[in-house]
DNA sequence: AGAAAAAAGAGAAAAAAATCTCTATTTCCA
DNA sequence: TGGAAATAGAGATTTTTTTCTCTTTTTTCT
């Protein structure tokens, strides 16, 4: 179960991985407590910012000597659903399908990818780093059986809609989808996009503003 | 060149490329206009939203017709700079890093990944998907021979740190950091995180909270 | 012990983003 | 040809998120 189950800002809930791999790496220093001036610091955000961000998830601290990293780590972790993972397939062992299924730090965030299911005969019955890939004909049964309610979908853009289809009809209730495409599921579907192109599109952005600084008054014409 | 300099709000930004997926599912039917009504049906999204979002790029539409879905495409991939791919360096040709370097996907996004860097013996030298693995030594002189300002970190948590500090050595002034750590680096760095894990707490979060309403009244004392 | 400093916490203000309202334009249809 | 319907576009409003201000608490230093 997760915990606290008020509501908190959107922006609030995506912050809080970041603060939690922050405070791991206090805690391997050593690190007894710290400071919202400390964690803004180091993530440049404003404390005030992690203070409201903490404040949701139920944690406290203390005048002049902030939170204790220890527990604050525990709460967080609490909070985010981290030390009760929740079980999921993958769908589509392909590049990045084999990637995620081979990182542990999956397990470490929440998400216990049990099984993968694939087409393409060359794929099903293999092991990919330790986990079964299926047939995508079971998927749907299996996932009723074993109550599994997420699924991870990383098949070509063309098959994408049509697997997500499959979920749905197993009862998978959310989706994390890596294809470049809108899902179209009924509206109780929860779909989390890859966003990676989002991400590329800000990345490109800003380095674009970055070189136009460095390269001053470059008139079209000249 | 990335058009149309204007400032345009950071989530109508990442809203875009899911704009861009869609008009192409469309072309590809023969669709020939769109209106923002239909964009913000399929993406789930207000169409006045659509509108500001659109209108920020400098695209022009008709009443009672919309936009034409070709011309669209062209103005978002030109805002977007996904006409003229800028390049990068990969670091890190692990599992995560050979994905990526195996996806075509990043050049249509505007993102050419022209050469990856390991510092373990096993990789360097090797040819993933195309792409040529350098030893992590040659990183900095190369970067800044050939003026490449991007780079995409996919290391271990324990190298990210170093590794960042070397790509910035060598010129880069945007990173896209996959790894869970926060970068301390020079404030004019631009450090774009892959928010995995972002992206995963948002999922459970809502997957706890649809699996809760097909559970209601689940008290905790019996 | 008392003063000073640092930080949490609560509430107010400001900024940013999303949504709503209205108007004008264009197309379709009778 | 005239009316109805759909939609872009501009502006106003509301909501959300971030930032600022002030108070209280706790610790440290003199
Ligand atoms: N490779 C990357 O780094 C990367 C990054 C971001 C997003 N993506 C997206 O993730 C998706 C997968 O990319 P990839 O590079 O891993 O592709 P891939 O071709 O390596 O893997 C796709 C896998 O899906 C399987 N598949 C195809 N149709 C299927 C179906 N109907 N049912 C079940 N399995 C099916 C294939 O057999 C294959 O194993 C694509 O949509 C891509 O756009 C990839
Ligand atoms: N695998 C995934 O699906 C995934 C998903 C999200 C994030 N990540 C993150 O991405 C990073 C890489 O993950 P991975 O699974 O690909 O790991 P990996 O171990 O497969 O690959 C890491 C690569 O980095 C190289 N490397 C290590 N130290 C280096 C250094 N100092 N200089 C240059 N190269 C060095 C290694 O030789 C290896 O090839 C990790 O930080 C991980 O947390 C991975």
């Amino acid at each position: 179960m997760i915990g606290h189950s008020a509501k908190i800002p959107l922006p609030s809930l995506k912050r809080l991985p970041g603060y939690v791999h922050f405070l791991r790496s206090l805690k391997c220093e050593g690190v007894a407590t710290v400071s919202t001036t400390a964690i803004g610091r180091a993530l440049r955000l404003d404390p005030t910012q992690v203070r409201k961000d903490l404040a949701c998830t139920g944690a406290e601290g203390r005048p002049r000597v902030g939170y204790r990293v220890d527990d604050l780590i525990v709460v967080l972790e609490e909070f985010l659903g981290w030390r009760n993972v929740s079980e999921a397939f993958l769908v589509g062992a392909g590049h990045l399908g084999s990637a995620l299924l081979g990182y542990e730090g999956l397990r470490n965030h929440g998400l216990d990818v049990i099984a993968a299911f694939d087409s393409h005969p060359a794929k099903v019955g293999q092991d990919v780093h330790g986990v079964k890939v299926l047939d995508i004909e079971r998927l749907p049964g299996l996932a009723r059986r074993m109550g599994v309610h997420i699924g991870v979908l990383t098949v070509p853009v063309d098959a994408a809609q049509e697997v997500a289809e499959r979920m749905v009809e197993g009862g998978i209730l959310s989706i994390w989808n890596f294809a470049p495409v809108s899902l179209q599921l009924p509206e109780k579907i929860f779909v989390q996009n890859g966003e990676l192109y989002a991400q590329l599109a800000v990345l490109l952005r800003r380095t674009e503003e970055a070189v136009s600084r460095k390269t001053p008054s470059t008139p079209e014409v000249a």
